[in-house]
DNA sequence: GCCGTTTTCGGCCCGACTGTTTTCAGTCG
């Protein structure tokens, strides 16, 4: 699967060439197909086997003959001359905050910069920055700071510490009064997996917004202030997180969210839906001349351009606009349509909570049922149970079982899925199982093809119901192994065997994209929270919204079903 | 470079904020 990398020449061609200054609206079509590609599941060798290259959005005559260049020499003419003209290290620096193509090629051309250790240095150097047009001090002053942020490390959190910082700000801004209303937007309304920057929208009268600012500012865990104007604020958290506030009134509140929310991709296709219809949409509302069409909220200005309301999680520019003209969105899962967790821990592996400990708080839960999954014996680490020791554990389970009239308790197993696709339990003892996921957690560096054929014969072996965390990723720790998500989809629907999207926010696998694609190829998903302790069910929220955005209904989703509905799944997929 | 129920040429989203400018360019989201 070529995607990746030729997603990547892309992004660079687009940098060389906003560098060298060229058409700004060639260098958004490259940067279009770049990311287009990105998230593409299917393989553009495929799709350039079968001549549908051009069917890709945003893929046109020139790109599409540029993919089959690259497939066919492994690189692509135009792309090495654009590399000729621009010293190797400059396109890096677009990754400096507050540096641009332009003044990236100013200070090229004038200051002779061409490596990040030559820009510190110029930046050191008044004499030499002030040569160059429109550099001041001020503005060396600010790209020092940039570059001190880069260096500081990793700039993307994951989701639940993102939602604990916004959490911390927007209780000090809740304590002013004037402050009707206080809502994060950004990536995290949209549920995305990791959050670069956290945004907060703040409905107040405009008397307030300096002193609701104010607060923002000098909120604990403030490092420093980077904008602070009449409406909006920016800062920089401990931890080197930037947090964005905008401060609205109640008329265009929802045009500020929506804006805020994003994806920009998203904006950017409505406005242009906006434009088409003969209306301006900007963040105080959707106009047609200077009359206010809708603003006050989301649903209102989606109705005005004829769609209906697109959920945050679908905002992403990844065919819901048209979806949603054509009314073919989704019929989204909700939380509250997961009637159990068929994958949790006790203290007979690495949990902490017993199996009554954790019946009692999934009935706690409202769920009806919930498969007790722990760790099988290669999992020394985690105290995985061989063959004796998981013979009482499940007597166990089914004696707690028996005492539950209201929750039907499964008895189940993690059991490792080794490289070679191989079970570290054999059929005789699986099959004495109510439930069996089956989860890669070694050799997780293995490449994609192995990697596939590896989770493909866990499925086929006939043994498990579930594929736990597929890919085996950590979010910013560990990137797990590639999978080629239509094949393994594939044969999990057709050997009926769900995959599971593991919830634990440190974890999300299935990612979106592949959840998205799973189902597509007829696949059905569980959603477990894989805990280790009572509190982590909670979790539970993260799994789905990350499903959300795979646009799963729950009828893609085995843990929505009744519980005889189940049991027959359950019965029938052996 | 892409794209088309106003189009195969001439468009291509919109505004805030900052710093460098004395009226605007660059960057960002």
């Amino acid at each position: 699967m070529k995607n990746r990398e030729i997603a990547t020449v892309f992004a660079q061609m687009a940098d060389l060439m906003e560098i060298l200054g060229e058409n700004p609206f060639r260098v958004n079509s490259y940067r279009k197909s770049s990311r287009t590609l990105e998230e593409l599941t299917e393989s553009v060798e495929e799709l350039a086997a079968t001549d549908r290259l051009m069917e890709i959005p945003g893929v046109g005559k020139g790109t599409a003959e540029k993919i089959r260049e690259y497939l066919a020499n492994g690189s692509i003419a135009a792309h090495q001359e654009l590399l000729a003209k621009v010293p190797a290290g400059l396109p890096g620096l677009l990754a400096v905050p507050g540096l641009g193509p332009k003044t990236l090629a100013k200070l090229w051309k004038q200051a002779a910069v061409t490596t990040l250790e030559e820009l510190k240095t110029a930046l050191g150097d008044p004499a030499r920055i002030q040569a160059v047009d429109g550099m001041g001090p001020k503005k060396a002053r600010q790209l020092l700071d940039s570059l001190a942020f880069l260096e500081s490390g990793t700039h993307r959190i994951r989701r639940d510490q993102a939602e604990a910082l916004a959490a911390r700000l927007m209780a000090a801004l809740c304590k002013e009064p004037s402050a009707k209303k206080v809502q994060a937007a950004g990536s995290l309304r949209r549920g995305k997996e990791t959050v670069g920057d956290i945004d907060l929208l703040c409905q107040a009268p405009p008397s307030a917004a300096q002193r609701i600012i104010a607060d923002f500012t000098t909120a604990s865990g403030v490092l420093r202030v980077l904008a602070g104007g009449d409406t909006k604020g920016s800062v920089l958290l401990e931890g080197d997180i930037q947090a964005d506030l905008r401060v609205v009134g109640a008329k265009g509140f929802g045009a500020a969210l929506m804006y805020f929310t994003g994806s920009k991709e998203h904006n950017v296709r409505l406005r242009e839906l906006a434009v088409k219809r003969g209306l301006k949409l900007n963040e105080y509302g959707l106009f047609r001349g200077d009359k206010m069409v809708a603003g006050a909220d989301e649903e209102g200005i989606y109705k005005s351009l004829g769609l209906p309301f697109v959920p945050p999680e679908l905002r992403e520019d990844r065919g819901e606009l048209a979806a949603a003209a054509e009314g073919k969105l989704p019929a989204l899962l909700e939380l509250a349509d997961i009637r159990g967790d068929l994958h949790m821990h006790t203290t007979a592996s690495d949990g902490t909570n017993t199996i009554e400990e954790m019946v009692a708080a999934c009935r706690a839960r409202g769920y009806a049922y919930l498969a007790i999954c722990d760790h099988s014996k290669s999992q020394v680490q985690a105290h995985g149970l061989d063959e004796a020791r998981l013979a009482r554990h499940v007597a166990e389970i089914r004696r707690v079982a028996k005492k539950h009239d209201d929750i039907l308790v499964l008895a189940g197993v993690e059991v490792d899925i080794f490289k070679d696709g191989s079970l570290d339990f054999a059929r005789s003892v699986l099959e004495k199982l109510d439930f069996v996921t089956a989860s890669p957690h070694s050799a997780l560096g293995q490449g994609a093809a192995e990697a596939t054929a590896r989770l493909i014969t866990a499925i086929e072996s006939g043994c498990v119901h579930c594929i736990g965390h597929p890919s085996g990723r950590l979010i910013n720790a560990r990137p797990g192994m590639e999978l080629d998500i239509e094949a393994i989809a594939a044969a999990a629907a057709g050997h009926n065997v769900a995959l599971e999207v593991n919830a634990d926010p440190m974890r999300l696998d299935l990612r979106d994209i592949h959840v998205r694609a799973a189902i597509a190829a007829g696949a059905k998903i569980i959603i477990n929270t894989d805990a280790h302790r009572t509190e982590s069910l909670e979790l539970m929220r993260y799994g789905v919204s990350n499903a959300r955005r795979g646009w799963a209904t729950r009828h893609d989703v085995i843990n929505t079903y009744p519980h005889q509905k189940l049991l027959k799944w359950l019965h029938d997929r052996r």
